[in-house]
DNA sequence: AACAACTTTGCAGTTTCTGCAAGTTTGGTT
DNA sequence: AACCAAACTTGCAGAAACTGCAAAGTTGTT
């Protein structure tokens, strides 16, 4: 019976290896600058061997800024409103930020400080979006071409984005997906 | 009398001397693939030396994608209804896009043909896009934090977005700004 | 002509990243 | 348990990317 895509020890090391690479390499780059940082370095702080990580990530940079959406999965979009159908479909994403909050804001100190590495999050997040668009347009059996799944995608985004900054400044730690919500009812009044 | 940042002949070979980079650049990756060229062979095709190519971008991938609202320069908009004050403040920078097509067309197959280079577009077209909400801002003078500025942006992004892909397209060679001018029309009818 | 500002270039050196060919671990089968 | 195949790690060798620096060469200004 071969097992899905889930569990499994090998599974289970990989996330652990991936993410001992990504806080490694943030850790790192926090302390002197992300351009003092080698890959070197991160793979001995992570334990692996210098060539491992290049198995995990393509560029150095990519170890920093990470997936933003790798928490998602497969979405499925129920049917109903829009922004709600949303909110359940990324409802695992944001959990999982929610727990990786301590990684996320060190994140975003890291990308602060490296200007040149916003570009990157931010493609990431665009490549998200089109994936987002795509879904709407299935879902809602739109052709190919509608301006309706890229705008809704792209507002969303937008609207994500800020829930996230917010987030991030929020000493009460409300939930991220609360901000989200939030930031979606904002959306329903313009 | 210090030579504002136009004129000069300085200031003229450097824009020839990046286009050389670019159109070198572009040519190599189209016949062999973005990855079997180095920056050694596009700065001999581009008769300057190896060192000189890092003078004028920071990485390889920089010199394929370019930068998308080169053309534009300090955008101040007109006030008026948002659309038809983007229209006339970006038309410059469509114009300019407008006269390099077939660089531009060059460059989107090259980008399709290489994946990777897709994130890094959508990361400049980004960059731009933040730089266009904060002039949103500024122009309806809405405090840091308002939800509009970033939506709009987001919102005229993915329009201009679509206006290029259909301009590229397009066998009649209708200008650049037309396809923009009817996709912002179809954004007020949503 | 002379000077300052900017640009190109070469050189030396480090870091990134890749391909390949071992080894090692894991999952599943008989 | 013994076995096998797929997945993962690792080391090595090497190409290519990228940086800092200082010496030229250009251009703009007085």
């Amino acid at each position: 019976m071969p097992r899905p895509r889930e569990t499994g020890r090998r599974e289970i090391k990989r996330r652990q290896t991936r993410l001992a690479l990504i806080t490694a390499a943030l850790r790192l780059a926090d302390e002197r600058g992300a351009d003092r940082v080698t890959t070197d370095e991160i793979s001995a702080a992570a334990g692996v061997s210098p060539r491992t990580f290049f198995n995990y990530f393509a560029t150095k940079e990519d170890a920093l800024v990470g997936d933003p959406m790798e928490g998602s999965g497969e979405l499925s979009l129920p049917p109903g409103p829009l922004l709600e159908a949303l909110l359940t479909a990324l409802a695992p994403a944001f959990e999982q930020i929610q727990k990786d909050r301590d990684l996320w804001l060190l994140r975003m100190r890291v990308i602060g400080a490296n200007p040149h590495l916003l570009p990157l999050l931010i493609a990431a997040a665009a490549s998200a979006e089109q994936r987002l668009a795509q879904d709407i347009a299935v879902r809602d059996s739109l052709p190919d071409g509608h301006p309706y799944p890229p705008v809704a995608a792209s507002v969303a985004n937008a609207a994500v984005r800020v829930a996230v900054c917010r987030w991030a400044e929020d000493r009460d730690s409300r939930p991220l997906i609360d901000h989200v919500r939030e930031a979606f009812t904002i959306l329903t009044t313009i």
